[in-house]
RNA sequence: GCGAAAGUGGCGGAACUGGUAGACGCGCUGGACUUAGAAUCCAGUGGGGAAACCCGUGAGGGUUCGAGUCCCUCCUUUCGCACCA
């Protein structure tokens, strides 16, 4: 064993093992416990940043740590090759997409094993690669024989300038992101795939989950959004009717059927076949929708966007008071979801009572709330819009609760036929089209005879070319004769290929699956993918919560359906990472536009009055102060990001990892911090020196736990405690950073530990042998080198998990806290398992206790706690006392 | 706007089941070593107070023998919102 540790040669020479011992590789043992341990496959973007890091460390660290558990783990690792970063690295480059992409996952892969993750690289898969996505396709295909998959319009994002349809993402405050002109909203074919068949089962499998956080639950639970309602139709009235060529009436969906006799108005989105039927005939109405199809389609900037509305002159009839009600078009109104359309009732619904004030119509109360604050004189809305309560001014129905009212009004309509109760579910179907090159193409032809023809599974995959440089305006692949030109395979004649391509959520919805048989060319999956899944442990970001996260087991429901698999959900369990954050710093120029700095070139100073202040110095020598904005998600946008290279060769991959397991809990936002990562360093080095001044002495001696003194019985007790602590915080909590801190205060107390006899030397060997297995997860490439040094010839990575002694754990005596009214007052010793009569009379008989207390008569009540080592004695203080 | 979380010393965090608030690390202060600095090591470190003690987990209320933890109201911050991945 070296002197200094190199953390390069030491991390070289583990990397090294590992490769020719092939180490991580896998295969099915039947009969063997497997552990399936999935990290979210990474966008190949070129670098690793540390989001990456911290979240292939968590699943390395779970992945090693069940290794020594015993089981046949597996750990793959893939790319999520296709996508929009790849499109616009390309404009900007002029390099093809498929070349940028394959240059980056070398560069990645190479990054990747720099830090030492125990990967099956022979498993890896890359999405853009035609021996994955050609099953993308021929799955599309049995959706479409299965009527899953299916065309219909959508809506997108229209660049009218670049003509061309954007990304949410490329919708820059209402504008297009390279031409800045006001985006609309434009409607296209689009194919979609039926997630709403699955609602149910999606919904309520969610409780076969108990692996998944709560809160992902909940999101995907509110996503889906089940509501229970009444579908409510709304006859045209007569001059309505005759305008409108469809017969009929208007169909609504609401939650609060009670507050039917409150309508005051009727709202229809947009693009609302009526609204459109109804513009025909009015210019100013027409001019309105099409005011309505500016902006984005995002949910948030509609939802958030002013409340806007026009008559159309149209009305609606009551279902029961036969009134006529006017039909107004609003841009509040979402076309996608229920029905289009919204019953008006500003007396009992905020955005209706908004959107009524703006538009002077009336306000009718038909609720009164419990809490009595309905008040007729005062403004009714003053009371809470949301309450629910008995109705009033409702004619037969008036007094009744809420679920009484909704039950006799959906009854009396269904009598009538113009309503029913129904379940309304927020989720949409899936529009799988991209208007873009880089994906995977849409196996479908479209034939002017024979219409939309299905490409014979004999001819997938369709190969989208690899050599094509898209310009920023609409689709190269719709632009290229060599790819759309093609024979249909129906009746023969020329056709034109689908130019479309998937969204890249397909990709990720099924890749897991595929590492289980990345070989196999005949089948999309085969037995293996039956051995490895499902996934024992998923780790990724918490901003996958809802959509990934549902496609994927959407995906995994159709292929069970299809007969791929006997599965029902994909991820046993879940591990939802927190973000990397950093400081942000930036310098706002005199165009108001803000410059990023990183904070790496930022130093603070106190200035005269003792504030605070940033500064950097530009290359120009010019020094400048900064806006300190506080932390953010590390990004290149705010150029705060920390490149794990550069901090592998500073410290070595080994103090990365353990910084980032260290300074949060995973589940929570983890803040940079150089200070931070020195400090890891400084603990790795601190075991270096530690078990290099235990081995220079020469090989301990065979530990005789029966003969040990006070001292060293004591630090066997501290050894075997964290080792229990350790597997508890790893195995059952996921709390890596008390793990560590245990391992950190084992190797304090080791340090304070001087006895160097035979035996005392055996002690340490056998603490310092705990906290390097212990460890050896989270930093596997030190951990290598030390346990050769402690005289080991298996490599530590083939090292089972220790056993615990229990019998290492007893003590002589247990300390109780005793408190009087609940604030600590003293603490007594007592033997271990001692009477609880026993402990109250020790904690009675304390003096220092006794100051607070009013003497023995003003004791009401001693309360003992065994488990907990507490004492409570409730009492009165004594007279003029320090009890105050 | 809707949905979901999080607020504890100077900082990151610990306190798992309602039971000793601040483990561990960073930073800071003092000391040792050193020609000097870096590194390393030792000691101290929530606030107030000479001390006894008192106060203290975003704010305000409540439940309890006992609340960072449970309940209610509010404030702030972060994430997601269907074409970024």
């Amino acid at each position: 064993m070296e002197e200094h540790y190199d953390p390069a040669a030491v991390e070289r020479a583990a990397q090294a093992y590992w490769e020719e011992h092939r180490s991580f590789e896998v295969k099915e043992e039947k009969g063997r416990e497997k552990y399936y341990c999935l990290s979210m496959l990474p966008y190949p973007s070129g670098r690793l940043h540390m989001g990456h890091v911290r979240n292939y460390t968590i699943g390395d660290v779970l992945a090693r740590f069940m290794r020594m558990q015993g089981r046949n783990v597996l750990q793959p690792m893939g790319w999520d090759a296709f996508g929009l970063p790849a499109e616009n690295a390309a404009m900007s480059n002029g390099v093809p997409p498929a070349r940028w992409t394959r240059q980056n996952i070398g560069h990645m892969r190479a990054q990747l094993k720099s830090l030492g993750f125990g990967i099956d690289w022979s498993r890896e898969v890359a999405t853009c690669d035609p021996s994955y996505y050609r099953w993308n396709q021929w799955l599309f295909l049995r959706m479409l024989e299965r009527g899953i998959a299916y065309r219909k319009t959508g809506v997108v994002n229209w660049d009218p300038v670049d003509q061309t349809v954007l990304a949410n993402e490329q919708v820059i405050e209402g504008r297009g992101w390279r031409t800045g002109a006001p985006v609309e909203k434009r409607e296209i074919p689009t194919y979609y795939l039926n997630i709403t068949r699955y609602t149910e089962e999606l919904l309520r499998d969610l409780e076969r989950l108990p692996g998944w956080p709560e809160r992902v639950r909940l999101m995907q639970a509110n996503w889906i959004g089940r509501s229970e309602g009444c579908e409510i139709s709304f006859p045209y009235a007569p001059d309505t009717h005759a305008a409108m060529s469809a017969a009929g009436a208007l169909k609504v969906f609401t939650t609060r059927a009670d507050t039917l006799f409150g309508v005051t108005f009727m709202a229809i989105a947009a693009e609302h076949p009526v609204a459109l039927a109804a513009a025909a005939f009015n210019p100013a109405l027409a001019a309105f929708i099409d005011e309505c199809r500016r902006g984005s389609v995002m949910e948030a900037d509609v939802a958030t966007q002013e409340k806007k509305g026009m008559r159309t002159g149209l009305h609606v009839l009551h279902p029961f008071t036969g009134k006529p009600i006017e039909l107004w078009v609003a841009n509040y109104v979402l076309m996608g979801y229920g029905e289009g359309a919204v019953m008006g009732v500003p007396g009992h619904d905020e955005r209706d009572f908004e959107f009524a004030l703006r538009n002077s119509l009336p306000i009718v109360t038909v609720v009164r709330s419990p809490s009595g604050a309905y008040d007729e004189v005062r403004a009714p809305w003053i009371a809470d819009y949301g309450d629910y309560g008995v109705t009033v001014n409702s004619q037969e129905f008036s007094g009744l609760e809420f679920r009484a009212a909704v039950d006799a009004i959906a009854a009396a309509l269904e009598e009538r036929g113009l309503g029913k109760k129904r379940v309304q579910y927020r989720l949409r179907d899936w529009g799988i089209s991209r208007q873009r090159y880089w994906g995977c193409p849409i196996p479908l032809i479209h034939c002017e005879a024979c219409g939309e023809v299905p490409v014979p599974d004999e001819q997938l995959p369709v190969l989208l070319p690899e050599d094509l440089v898209p310009d920023g305006s609409g689709n190269p692949l719709a632009k290229s004769a060599a790819f759309y030109e093609c024979t249909c395979p129906r009746c023969g004649r020329s056709a034109r290929r689908e130019t479309d391509t998937m969204d890249t959520f397909v990709d990720s919805s099924w890749y897991y699956m595929r590492y289980a048989c990345p070989d196999q060319d005949r089948a999309m999956v085969d037995e293996r993918a039956a051995y490895w899944l499902p996934v024992d442990q998923y780790i990724g970001g918490i901003e996958h919560a809802v959509l990934h996260l549902l496609y994927a087991r959407f995906w995994t429901k159709v292929m069970r359906d299809v007969g791929l698999l006997r599965l029902d959900e994909p991820f046993t369990n879940l591990l939802t990472q927190g973000m990397v954050l950093n400081h942000v710093y930036s310098q706002t120029a005199v165009d108001g536009r803000r410059r990023y700095f990183n904070p790496t070139d930022v130093r603070s100073r106190r200035d005269a009055s003792g504030t605070e202040v940033f500064e950097t110095t530009l290359p120009s020598g010019e020094t400048i102060r900064l806006d300190n904005l506080g932390l953010g998600k590390m990004s290149k946008s705010e150029n705060n990001g920390v490149d794990p290279e550069g901090l592998i060769k500073r410290f070595g991959a080994d103090t990365a990892r353990l910084f980032t397991m260290f300074a949060s809990p995973p589940e929570q936002t983890l803040e940079w911090s150089d200070e931070g990562v020195q400090g890891a360093s400084r603990f790795i080095r601190r075991l270096w020196v530690a078990v290099y001044g235990h081995v220079k002495r020469g090989p301990a001696v065979r530990l005789e736990v029966d003969s040990l003194n006070d001292a060293q019985r004591g630090l066997r007790r501290a050894a075997h405690h964290t080792l229990a602590k350790a597997a508890d915080d790893i195995g059952r909590r996921r709390s890596f950073n008390t793990a560590i801190a245990a391992s950190m205060e084992l190797l304090n107390t080791v340090g304070r530990f001087d006895d160097l006899s035979d035996l005392g030397r055996a002690v340490r060997q056998e603490a310092l042998e705990i906290i390097t297995l212990v460890l050896s997860p989270i930093v596997p490439h030190i951990a290598h080198e030390l346990w050769r040094a402690l005289g080991h010839r298996r490599a530590v990575v083939d090292e089972p998990w220790p056993a615990v002694d229990s019998s290492a754990l007893v003590q002589d005596s247990v300390e109780f806290v005793v408190q009087v009214n609940g604030k600590l007052r003293g603490r007594v010793r007592v033997a271990p398992g001692a009477e609880e009569a026993l402990i109250r009379e020790a904690a009675l008989a304390d003096e220092h206790v006794m100051k607070f207390v009013g003497g023995k008569a003003a004791i009401k009540r001693v309360i003992v706690v065994p488990g907990r080592q507490i004492v409570n004695i409730v009492a009165s203080p004594p007279a003029g006392g320090q009890d105050g």
